[in-house]
RNA sequence: GGAUACUUAGCUCAGUUGGGAGAGCGUUUCCUUCACACGGAAGAGGUCGUAGGUUCGAUCCCUAUAGUAUCCACCA
C-alpha cells in the first residue's frame, strides 16, 4: 500500500544499486536495432553541478525513452583527464598538503594525478548515481586508458605522416601562469579599461620626433622596427632612417608597410615581432630580429636591462615613470581594449615566439563544411546552431596543441641527442637511449575530439565500433561546440570517413534565480546535491529538463522545483487512488472489453491516443518541453480532474461488469501514465510501477504505452463532453450565483442524442444536484436556467426574478454576438472563401450556424 | 566591428508548418467532500517591444528600429 504522501526518499533509497546489480543499463539485445550515445566526459576536478545535472538527465530521458521503444540502447559513460585542470588543481593540493612542488619530478607528480584521478572517479561514480542515469558501465572509459591512449598516438602519427601535424616557431597565446601554450579558444577575450601610452621617439638627424602609441611598453626592449603606411605623407620622408627606442635608447629603422592603417592612432606602429603577433608576421616579411624579452613567467629577462626579473606589470610602470623623465612621455589615454584572458587561470595571456606543434585545420575544416552541405550532415538541434559551427569552421587557424604539462598524452615524437633527427613514431625507437622524448603532452581535446569512435576500439575495428558507430546523438551546451562538436566533427570525418554522430542536441547553460551565470567565484552556484536531498532527484530532473525551449538558457527557480515535486504527487496520489479502488474489485484479467465503455471511459481512451501521439512526436524532436505539457495536461485536466472524478460514481453504482471494466481502464490509464513518465523520473516511476497488481521485475524492462485501439461510439463521446460542459457550466453558475455547492437543485437534460443513466448519475454526484430528468426538448420546465450547447440543452431548475434572467442573458448573448460577428466577418470576406483552406470554411460555417442557434434559443428565453 | 538569441498576464517562461492568447508561481472568492490542503472549485489579469510591409487573415513571415543578453573578431 502507498503511503499518503509522496516521500521522495524512501522511492529513491537503494534503487540505483538494484538496477546495477540487475544490469539493466548494460543488457543488449543484438536482434533489435541500435541506438548509441556517448556521455560528454566530465572533467575529473570538480563536482557535478546543475549543467552536468541538466545535460545528463537529458541523456539519459532519450536512453530509457529509445529502450522502451524497443532499441538496444548503449550510453557509454567516460571521464576526462582534463589536463590543465587537473595539473592546476593536484599542484594546488600537494602545495596544500606542504609538498613542494617546484622539485617534483614528471614520474612523482603522475604518481600523485593518478590517485586524485581515483578519488574523483568516486565522486563522480557518487553523482550520476545520485542521477540515476542509465549508464552501461561496462563500456566505461578514460581518456588516459590504454586503449585511447593508443589511439591518440595512432591518430598524432598519422596526422604527421600526412602533413597535418607539423611543428614550428611562431606566435602562440602563452599562460604565464600555468606556464604552457594554450590553443586560440582557450584565450577569453575581455573587454577592458587599460592605459594607452603615447611616446615619443627621436629621429636621428632630424629635430622630429614620431608619437608612437601602446598598450604594452614592456615589450619595447623587444622592439625591431618602426612602420608607417608608404603612402602616408607625414611620414614618407622617414622611411630609411632610424628613431630611438625611448625604452633603451637603441635606435630603429624606419620602414614602410601597407598593414599600417594611416588612421589609427598616430599612423605610426613598433614592431615587436616576438612579442605580438601581426608583428611576426611583419618580422618574417622583412626577415628582422625577433629578439624576446619576457621570461616564460612573465618576468622581463636580460634584454629588459635595468628591469631584469621584474614582473611585466612593475616592469610597465617603472618602464613609463623612466620614459617620463626622460621627457619623451607624450600622454597617457584610457581606452577600452578586449585582452585575452586564460581560460583555466584567468591571467593575461602573453603572446609569445615558441616553438610548438600544430595542426592543420584548412584540410579538416574544409571535410567538415563539405558534409555540413551532403546528404549525410550532422543535425543540429536546434538548427541555428549549425550556422554557429560553420561560420566558426570557415575562418579556422591552425591549432596549437602542444601543452608544456605532464597530465596527459605525451607527444609520440622523439629527438636524436646526437643528430637531434625528429622521429614520429607511435612505438618509441628501438634504441631509445640515443633519443630524448618531447617533453610536452598534447591538449585535452585532441584527444576528446576521437571520443566517440575511440571509445568504441575505432582503431581496433571492434564489433561495438561496426555496430554503434556513427552515434545517434550527442547531447552538450552550447559553449562547447567549438572545443569539442566541431572537432569530434572534424576528426570523426577525417579518420573514419563518417560523422561521429547524426544529431547534435544543444541545450542553454542554468542560470541563477537573477538571470546570472553560476559560478565559483560569484557564489551564486546551486548544489544539486541539496536539491535531491531536499526534493527528490525526479523533482530536480523533470525541472531541468521540461521548462525549457531547446538551446535556451534556464533559470535555477527553487518554485519550480516545488512545482515539480507537486506534480510527481499528484500521480502519486491518482495511482494510490486506483490501487485503493481495486482492492474491492475482483479484476478478471486486464483487457478491456470496448462493448462495456461508458462514455466517459470512451473519451478517457480518445484523450489518451491524442496525447500518446502528442507526446511521442515531441520526443521524436527530443522536444521535451513540449512533450511533458502535453503529458502535464493529460494528467491533470484529461484524468485527474475530469475522468477519475466522474469515475468514482460508476464504481460505486456501476453495474458488476461495467464497474469492473471501468476499474480496467483507470488502471490502464494509470499505469501508461506510470509508464510515460518513466524517462523523466524513472525513481518515482518504479516505485509506483512495482505497486502495480501487475509487473514485471523493474520498469527499466517495460516498453513504451501504445495506442490503445477500440472502437469508440460517437455518441457516448458526445455524452462524456456534454457531461463535462454540464459540470463546468454549472458550477460557475453556483459560483457566480453565490449559490451553495451542496444545494440540491433539479436538472432536466434534453439531448440530439440518446443519454445514458451513468450521466445522471455522475451529474448528480459530481454536482451535488436533486433529482435529474431526462426529456424531450419541449418538455423542459420553461422557468428553468438554460444552458444550451450544440446538441444538447440541459435545463437547472433555479428560481430567479426578471432581472436576474435578462442580466444573465444578455451576457452570453454579448460573448456569442462577438463570436457570430467574428465569423460573418470572415465568411463575408469572397477572398477568404475563395483563398483559405476548405476545411476552415466548413469548420466556420458550422460554427456560425450552431452559434446563430444558440443565440435564437437564448433571445426566445428573455423574459418579455 | 560582425553574428545570434530574447522582448507575450504582477514574476519566470511556453506557444511546431500564419486561422479564436497558455502554464507555473502570485492574486480574489468559495470548499477541510471518502486520491491528493504538496489539494479541489470558480474567477480576475495580456492593444504578444515599437513602426512599416506581405497576406483574405500576423504573437508567428519580411524590413526597419529600441532595449537586453551571449558568442565571434590580431587593429598597434
Amino acid at each position: 500500500m502507498l503511503d499518503k504522501r509522496y516521500d521522495h526518499k524512501q522511492v529513491e533509497e537503494g534503487r540505483y544499486d538494484k538496477w546495477l546489480k540487475e544490469g539493466y543499463f548494460s543488457m543488449h539485445d543484438l536482434t533489435k536495432t541500435p541506438f548509441s550515445l556517448v556521455i560528454p566526459p566530465p572533467n575529473i576536478t570538480g563536482k557535478l553541478h546543475l549543467g552536468h545535472a541538466w545535460n545528463t538527465t537529458l541523456q539519459d530521458i532519450i536512453a530509457r525513452y529509445k529502450k522502451m521503444k524497443g532499441y538496444d540502447v548503449l550510453w557509454l559513460p567516460g571521464m576526462d583527464h582534463a589536463g590543465i585542470a587537473t595539473q592546476a588543481r593536484v599542484m594546488a593540493e600537494l602545495r596544500k598538503q606542504g609538498i613542494d612542488t617546484k622539485n617534483l619530478t614528471r614520474e612523482q607528480f603522475l604518481k600523485y594525478a593518478w590517485e586524485h584521478k581515483d578519488t574523483f572517479t568516486k565522486t563522480i561514480h557518487e553523482q550520476w548515481k545520485m542521477m540515476g542515469l542509465a549508464l552501461d558501465y561496462s563500456h566505461e572509459r578514460f581518456t588516459l586508458d590504454e586503449g585511447l591512449s593508443k589511439a591518440v598516438n595512432e591518430v598524432f602519427v598519422r596526422y604527421y605522416n600526412e602533413g597535418l601535424i607539423y611543428k614550428d616557431k611562431r606566435i602562440i597565446n602563452w599562460d604565464p601562469v600555468q606556464m604552457t601554450a594554450l590553443s586560440n579558444i582557450e584565450v577569453i577575450h575581455k573587454d577592458e579599461e587599460g592605459d594607452f601610452f603615447y611616446f615619443a621617439y627621436p629621429i636621428v638627424g632630424s629635430e622630429d620626433k614620431l608619437i608612437i602609441a601602446t598598450t604594452r611598453p614592456e615589450t619595447m626592449f623587444a622592439d625591431v622596427a618602426i612602420v608607417v603606411n608608404p603612402k602616408d605623407e607625414r611620414y614618407k620622408k622617414y622611411i630609411g632612417m632610424k628613431a630611438i627606442n625611448p625604452a633603451n635608447d637603441e635606435p630603429l629603422i624606419i620602414i614602410a608597410d601597407d598593414y599600417v592603417d594611416k588612421d589609427f592612432g598616430t599612423g605610426v606602429m613598433k614592431c615587436t615581432p616576438a612579442h605580438d603577433p601581426n608583428d611576426f608576421l611583419i618580422g618574417q616579411k622583412y626577415h628582422l630580429p625577433m629578439p624576446e624579452c619576457m621570461n616564460k613567467d612573465a618576468t622581463m629577462n636580460e634584454l629588459a636591462k635595468g628591469y631584469v626579473g621584474l614582473d611585466r606589470y612593475v616592469c610597465r610602470a617603472k618602464l613609463v615613470e623612466a620614459i617620463k623623465n626622460k621627457g619623451l612621455l607624450v600622454k597617457i589615454e584610457k581606452i577600452v581594449h578586449a585582452v585575452g584572458h586564460s581560460e583555466r587561470s584567468d591571467t593575461v595571456v602573453e603572446p609569445m615566439l615558441s616553438s610548438q606543434w600544430f595542426v592543420k585545420m584548412k584540410p579538416l575544416a574544409k571535410k567538415a563544411l563539405e558534409m555540413s552541405k551532403s546528404k549525410e550532415h550532422v543535425e543540429f538541434i536546434p538548427a541555428r546552431f549549425e550556422q554557429v559551427f560553420i561560420r566558426w569552421m570557415e575562418n579556422l587557424e591552425d591549432w596549437c596543441i602542444s601543452r608544456q604539462l605532464w597530465w596527459g598524452h605525451q607527444i609520440p615524437a622523439y629527438y636524436h641527442k646526437v643528430s637531434g633527427e625528429l622521429l614520429v613514431s607511435s612505438t618509441p625507437p628501438k634504441d631509445i637511449e640515443n633519443y630524448e622524448r618531447d617533453k610536452d603532452v598534447l591538449d585535452t581535446w585532441f584527444s576528446s575530439a576521437l571520443w566517440p569512435f575511440a571509445t568504441l576500439n575505432w582503431l581496433e575495428d571492434s564489433k561495438d565500433y561496426q555496430r554503434y558507430f556513427p552515434t545517434d546523438v550527442l547531447v552538450t551546451a552550447y559553449d562547447i561546440i567549438f572545443f569539442w562538436v566541431s572537432r569530434m566533427i572534424m576528426q570523426s570525418l577525417s579518420l573514419t570517413d563518417k560523422i561521429p554522430f547524426k544529431r547534435v542536441l544543444i541545450h542553454g547553460l542554468v542560470r541563477d534565480e537573477h538571470g546570472k551565470k553560476m559560478s565559483k567565484s560569484a557564489g551564486n552556484g546551486v548544489d544539486p546535491i541539496e536539491v535531491i536531498d531536499k526534493y527528490g532527484v525526479d523533482a530536480l530532473r523533470y525541472f531541468l529538463t521540461t521548462i525549457s525551449t531547446p538551446g535556451q538558457d534556464i533559470r535555477y527557480s527553487e518554485e519550480k522545483i516545488v512545482a515539480s515535486s507537486n506534480y510527481l504527487n499528484k500521480i502519486w496520489n491518482a495511482t494510490r487512488y486506483v490501487l485503493t479502488s481495486l482492492e474491492d474489485i475482483k479484476l478478471d484479467g486486464l483487457n478491456i472489453d470496448e462493448n462495456l465503455l461508458t462514455s466517459i471511459d470512451s473519451l478517457i481512451i480518445l484523450r489518451f491516443n491524442k496525447t500518446l501521439k502528442e507526446v511521442e512526436d515531441a520526443m521524436e524532436r527530443y522536444d521535451f518541453n513540449m512533450a511533458s505539457t502535453h503529458l502535464y495536461n493529460f494528467v491533470y485536466d484529461d484524468f485527474c480532474s475530469s475522468y477519475l472524478e466522474a469515475s468514482k460514481t460508476i464504481l460505486r453504482k456501476g453495474e458488476e461488469k461495467v464497474k469492473i471494466n471501468t476499474a480496467k481502464v483507470l488502471l490502464k490509464m494509470v499505469t501508461n501514465i506510470i509508464k510515460m513518465i518513466y524517462p523523466y523520473t524513472p525513481f518515482i516511476a518504479e516505485t509506483l510501477y512495482l505497486s502495480l497488481p501487475s509487473h514485471l521485475a523493474s520498469i527499466n524492462l517495460e516498453t513504451y504505452p501504445e495506442e490503445i485501439s477500440m472502437k469508440l461510439d460517437k455518441n457516448l463521446i458526445k455524452e462524456a463532453n456534454l457531461i463535462y460542459s454540464s459540470i463546468f457550466a454549472i458550477r460557475s453558475f453556483k459560483a457566480e450565483q453565490k449559490l451553495r455547492p451542496h444545494d440540491a437543485l433539479n436538472l432536466e437534460i434534453a439531448a440530439k442524442f440518446d443519454v445514458s443513466p451513468y450521466a445522471s448519475l455522475i451529474l448528480k454526484d459530481l454536482l451535488h444536484l436533486g433529482e435529474i430528468n431526462v426529456l424531450n426538448e419541449d418538455k423542459l420546465d420553461p422557468s428553468g436556467k438554460n444552458f444550451i450547447f450544440s446538441e444538447a440543452k440541459i435545463n437547472l431548475i433555479v428560481k430567479q426574478d426578471d432581472e436576474e434572467i435578462t442580466t444573465e442573458i444578455n451576457k452570453q448573448l454579448e460573448t456569442i454576438e462577438k463570436e457570430i460577428l467574428r465569423s460573418k466577418k470572415m465568411l463575408d470576406n469572397p477572398s477568404f472563401l475563395a483563398k483559405a483552406p476548405k476545411a476552415l470554411i466548413e469548420k466556420e460555417k458550422e460554427k456560425l450556424a450552431a452559434n446563430l442557434s444558440i443565440k435564437e434559443q437564448l433571445v426566445s428565453k428573455l423574459p418579455k
